[in-house]
DNA sequence: AATTAAGCCAACCGCAAAAGC
DNA sequence: GGCTTTTGCGGTTGGCTTAAT
């Protein structure tokens, strides 16, 4: 009963990746796609579970990574996206072409978070902090995130929740990036940018400052438009 | 020069949703 | 319709690198 292992683990090699490992991973996407992960390493000849290579396709062998440092503009968008997404990595991804869920989110935990703090903005909810906090250790981070409420979309739930919304709601219209065109995709499956666009709507204490965010910054957004209050 | 702390990022894990049968 | 399988996502961890002492 319940579900069976991605992979058979004794038969798997873990960690980091080698360079053959690599360019097999490669070889046989160009020839074939991705797409099929469950038997792609069997295929490709790699001792590897189907999720590790797809991972390390999409974070880091996938020719259409841009790589190397976020420039302001990334930056700004990674914190307006996240005011209004919460931790939903994959869909700021979707809107930052050559960036991959894994490295904002590593970007946002490391440098962003850290930037708010300095701030004194609360990098979960976007809000002033009630008290200034000192530790902004990696270590003393992991472990107060991990002890708070740690809900990841605090700023659309909860925050929500504890402070009545504004009357000021926001629609957004999610377009999302065909990162998966660079491959024939024979995949039918997991191809994101072909889904209709997702509408998200919700309110927002901010939506003034986003509005002008927006505004300033039409190529990210197709089209939003504040209801009426 | 050695040790420790902090920063960083690739990779793993578990879960949920979607797809297939 | 229900069960199984596959895929994708978000959270977390391990280990390497760099900075500080």
């Amino acid at each position: 009963m319940g579900r069976s292992p991605c992979c058979e683990k004794q038969h798997t090699n873990k960690g980091a990746w080698t360079k053959e490992e690599d360019q097999r991973l490669i070889n046989y996407i160009q020839i074939h796609g991705d797409g099929c992960w469950r038997s792609l390493p069997k295929a490709a000849g790699l001792l590897r579970c189907g999720k590790s290579c797809r991972l390390r396709w999409i974070n880091y062998l996938r020719p259409d990574l841009k790589r190397g440092n976020f420039t302001a503009e990334e930056d700004q968008i990674i914190i307006n996206l996240h005011t209004l997404l919460g931790n939903k990595w994959s869909l700021i991804a979707a809107r930052l072409p050559g960036r991959t869920d894994n490295e904002i989110k590593n970007y946002w935990n490391t440098h962003i978070k850290r930037k708010l703090y300095s701030q004194g903005i609360d990098p979960q909810t976007h809000r002033p902090l009630a008290n200034n906090r000192s530790s902004t250790s990696d270590f003393d981070r992991r472990r107060e995130d991990s002890n708070s409420n740690s809900s990841s979309n605090s700023c659309l739930t909860t925050e929500v929740e504890e402070n009545p919304p504004l009357n000021l709601n926001l629609e957004l219209s999610i377009g999302l990036h065909p990162h998966n065109q660079i491959t024939k995709n024979p995949n039918p499956k997991g191809d994101d940018h072909q889904k209709a666009p997702v509408l998200f709507k919700f309110c927002s204490p901010q939506t003034e400052l986003e509005t002008q965010h927006f505004s300033s910054t039409p190529h990210i957004f197709r089209y939003y438009t504040p209801s009426p209050s």
